[in-house]
DNA sequence: TAGATAGTTGACTAAATTAGTAGGTTATTA
DNA sequence: TAATAACCTACTAATTTAGTCAACTATCTA
């Protein structure tokens, strides 16, 4: 169960440009050094986020990144969406008719991963980039106990 | 944000065995047939099992596996942990005060990240083995309706 | 209008991980 | 003692990830 670094990256250099671009647009050679994030990967992730139109672009000296839409109106969710992070924990097809496994029908845990995409989804869909800007806090959440 | 299939599997040949070896071992065999699961890879993931103690074995004809606890006292994320199945969502290592990305500190997302963890964590800390054999449900919670 | 800046695009690739396969050994029981 | 089924190790093919590289286009400023 893990995420990709490029979808790790993309909420990390949002933040970075909803943090630094408030008054001029962020350059991504900022953003690369800032994050420590290699400049060539960072323009094919802003390459989706501007097609999902969460930010928008200034070519030319000066020019850049900037948000498309208040910080307070970015979820995390439609970050992951935009550079197609899926959530994805069942083992069918993207057709949600198709089977598991090939067998025809369900598996036997087919509703549990169902709902755990669910779990991840509410909460991703929950949180907006503002939240990260304003300093998220880990006592925002309980945190499991895990072994 | 994917499971592995190995995870997948695991969750699913657990539920297997819970449900077929009841009175008897289930033998892998069967195991692989019913679910479609590579018997080969089947053995590698109950050999994990066995040794986080979920499984128990019966060598010889007639042999196979058994749950080694009651189906209600064992949680998913025991299987998770069973086979090495990490959540994993922050870029750091495994060592809590190592920094991200090699800065020498977090990195802006970090709490994030780790709220995330925690809200996975809990729902497979929640969710036991018994709840999949009874049959577990979509509407058991609510969906997030993406996109 | 030249030159620098910065975004845009697409093809390519090395490394890592995943998802197995293959082949044998050991223990048990009928 | 033959069949069965767990146990164990090494190997490999395919896929995905995480980039690199190279060129092109638009825009601003001097």
């Amino acid at each position: 169960m893990k995420i990709t670094s490029k979808g790790r990256y993309a909420v990390l250099a949002m933040v970075d440009i909803a943090k630094f671009g408030e008054n001029t647009p962020c350059n991504l050679s900022h953003v690369s050094v800032r994050q420590n994030i290699s400049l060539s990967y960072l323009e094919q992730i802003f390459n989706d986020l501007k097609k999902a139109k969460l930010v928008k672009s200034q070519k030319g000296p000066g020019g850049g990144y900037r948000l498309n839409k208040e910080s307070s109106e970015i979820r995390i969710l439609d970050i992951f969406n935009a550079i197609d992070e899926q959530i994805k924990t069942t083992g069918c097809g993207n057709n949600p008719k198709s089977s598991c496994s090939g067998t025809g029908q369900k598996c036997l845990t087919h509703n549990f991963w169902e709902n755990l995409e669910g779990v991840i989804g509410n909460y991703l869909n929950s949180v907006y980039l503002s939240d990260l800007t304003a300093g998220y806090s880990i006592s925002d959440e309980r945190r499991v106990i895990s072994e």
